[in-house]
DNA sequence: ATGTGGGAGGCCTAACTACC
DNA sequence: GGTAGTTAGGCCTCCCACAT
């Protein structure tokens, strides 16, 4: 169910447009501003009824205006009002019992209409959804300079408990300027905000206003809880009801993340005819690693490969925050569903992944980093199996036995009886023959590191694909991508090594180089000037390939006394340390490196100066014979060898050009 | 000196009107 | 019915007066 909100600057002007959205977005319901159009006037949708508020200008035009289209088939009364604003609300029964009422205020309003407004909400019986141009502005939704017309509002908003559903995105364009603004607002019962995501569209549709969509989602509650001896999670809806009971060394971070998975398995199964859901739970990190990808635990991962696989499917999922024990019906259900799972006498947590750092804490586990790989025993059943490393691995607090066996090897399919499960701890009863199975394995290929542990209660796996689903997503895409300049540099989408020593500065350098842009080059991007022919012409030759050299790491300071790099240190003489050729000159260095240019002297960029630096003895440098196919790619030494003795008042400039650095 | 509020001016566009 | 010209709304930016 989705409701459209837009100021369409004229009803007529953009009807085709509206009717396009309308179709696109399958809405119920439209909250239209600037209708235009006079009582007489058609403002009718097939299919929909037609609510409207008009006004008229000095010269008898329409102007400004307020309208609510709702399809016929929505149970819906008209809400008469009493008021001097271009307002008009209907009842409406969507997914629950609403109230929606669209409004316009033309801009330049006085305090006068607080009072107005304050009148309009008295009116409409809750839960509320006020929909509207507002024409104003206000940090609360995204403005940047807030006016006094944003205050009015926020005064309104505070006076009469309502939630804003903006997001701060930019919700009107001024078509002469091309600023963009926030002054359409989406106002509604605090009751009524979980219910409903805010999106604005990317295209104006011919109007100066972005539409806006409001949505329903089913919302479902997902929530862990942990207890000294026992971990639990739970999610919940309207029919739906999730309890499981994790192992017990499991963390509260890997319960939360284990209720919005099984959210997602069961949508993923689920025939409903409701494809838009808001998962709402009170883990905040569960989230943060979520949007923020951080794939060490397993189940972010497995969440993430979920989401991609329902988003494909065409369900539309929401994650939500929602802050726990303030009242929240939905959470609370969740809370009290998760604490009784907490007294489960039975795992049913069974084909699923936990991750090594919750089963460290395992008091038969023990796991140790040896040689880069990280070795895991069951203590108590002496059982060892190699685990190979993945980057979704973290171990803490390792913790050896000291009765590891020498030579321990991991053996696949190992097969195992002992008395009792030493994973989760599940005591055995002594007539079952069938004892425990517990069967580990590693596994290594091209696409992913892996190794699993199966027993009794559950069947862990660690490792995933080396990269991540997404990621190769991304990869195929970029393959098609062979326009793209920059995909000669990067023709295959891997790791990108990165220099442990370097600094930050140093990376920016390289990445600028590897993709060939320099100050030389693309300065005027930098300048924020066009590129002219002496541009043009320096891109087209300093566009290459640097590959995976480093040999443009920031030297160290001290190289100026560097015993390697100068031939004849001269030891009674104080130097102050000469600084690296600047970049230009080292990107042109290397580019005649790539093109095997030998026995020429090292190359000056173009900025060379023209005029000596004030104060500064312009000092000729010379250029030492180039040997880059013996040697490498240019090295500095020789201009360090032949520096004359600097004065402290001398300004810093490239030893090559002769530009001086600028300051910082 | 700084912040705030209001008005003027400018640009764009929909609505309206007159004309063909 | 189509087109061109006119008008005023809508909203921005800039400037100025006033208050702190």
């Amino acid at each position: 169910m989705t409701i459209l909100q837009w100021n369409c600057r004229g009803f007529r002007a953009n009807f085709q447009e509206l009717k396009t959205l309308v179709a696109q977005k399958d809405a119920t319901v439209l909250c239209l501003q600037e209708i235009k159009v006079k009582d007489s006037d058609s403002c009718s949708l097939n299919g929909f009824n037609t609510f409207k508020k008009y006004t008229l200008g000095i010269d008898g035009r329409a102007v400004g205006g307020a309208a609510v289209l709702i399809k016929k088939d929505a149970p819906h009364q008209h809400i008469p009002l009493t008021t001097n604003l271009q307002a008009v609300a209907v009842r409406v029964t969507l997914h629950r019992l609403l109230t929606v009422c669209s409004i316009y205020l033309p801009p330049g309003r006085s305090h006068g209409d607080l009072v107005e407004l304050d009148r309009l909400v008295q009116q409409l019986p809750p839960p509320l959804l006020l929909l509207g141009d507002f024409n104003a502005h206000s940090e609360l939704w995204g403005s940047e300079e807030p006016r006094p017309s944003g205050r009015v509002v926020e005064d309104f908003i505070a006076g009469n408990d309502l939630s804003i559903l903006n997001t701060e995105s930019q919700t009107y364009r001024h078509p002469a300027s091309g600023s963009f603004t926030v002054i359409d607002l989406s106002l509604c019962s605090p009751s009524a905000h979980i219910d409903f995501t805010w999106e604005v569209d990317t295209d104006q549709h011919g109007s100066d206003h972005f539409p806006i969509f409001i949505t329903n989602h089913k919302v479902i509650f997902t929530d862990g809880s942990k207890s000294d001896s026992a971990v639990a999670c739970s999610a919940t809806a309207d029919n739906l009801r999730i309890q499981i009971r994790l192992p017990d060394s499991a963390s509260i971070f890997s319960a939360e993340l284990l209720a919005i998975y099984q959210v997602l398995t069961l949508l993923e199964c689920s025939t409903n005819d409701q494809q838009q859901f808001l998962i709402a739970t009170d883990s905040l990190s569960s989230l943060q690693a979520i949007g923020n990808f951080n794939i060490k635990h397993p189940y972010v991962f497995k969440i993430l490969e979920k989401c991609t696989l329902l988003h494909k499917k065409g369900i539309d999922l929401v994650m939500a925050w929602c802050p726990s024990h303030v009242g929240v019906m939905g959470n609370e259900r969740a809370d009290l569903l998760a604490k009784e799972a907490l007294s489960f006498t039975t795992y049913q947590f069974c084909h699923e992944h936990l991750p090594l750092v919750d089963m460290e804490t395992n008091p038969f586990l023990r796991i140790q980093q040896q040689n880069g790989k990280y070795v895991a025993s069951i203590a108590k059943h002496n059982i060892w199996v190699e685990i190979v490393y993945t980057k979704t691995l973290e171990i803490k607090n390792l913790v050896w036995s000291k009765n590891k066996p020498e030579n321990v090897k991991p053996r696949k399919g190992e097969l195992r009886k002992p008395d009792d499960c030493p994973i989760c701890n599940v005591d055995r009863p002594e007539d079952d023959s069938a004892g425990i199975n517990i069967y580990t394995d590693g596994s290594n290929s091209n696409d992913a590191v892996a190794c699993a542990f199966t027993c009794c209660t559950y069947q862990t796996q660690f490792g995933l694909p080396d990269q991540m689903l997404i990621y190769r997503a991304e990869l195929n895409e970029w393959d098609e991508e062979t326009d793209n300049k920059l995909h000669s540099v990067q023709p295959v989408i891997s790791e990108w090594k990165q220099d442990a020593q370097m600094d930050r500065r140093g990376e920016i350098v390289m990445a600028r180089a590897r993709i060939g842009h320099s100050h030389l080059t693309h300065g005027y991007l930098l300048r924020r000037e066009r590129a002219n022919d002496k541009d043009l012409e320096n891109i087209t030759r300093l566009w290459f390939q640097l590959g995976e050299a480093d040999d443009f790491r920031p030297l160290p300071e001290s190289h100026g006394r560097s015993g390697e790099q100068m031939d004849h240190p001269q030891e009674d003489c104080v130097y102050r340390p000469l600084p690296p050729p600047c970049r230009e000159c080292r990107l042109l260095n290397k580019v005649q490196h790539l093109l095997r240019v030998e026995s020429e002297p090292l190359e000056v960029c173009e900025r060379r100066a023209t005029t000596p630096i004030t104060g500064v003895p312009r000092t000729p440098v010379k250029s030492a014979p180039n040997d880059f196919s013996r040697n490498g790619p240019p090295s500095i030494a020789p201009l360090i060898a032949g520096a004359k003795k600097l004065e402290s008042d001398e300004v810093a400039c490239c030893p090559l050009c002769q530009v001086a650095f600028l300051p910082g």
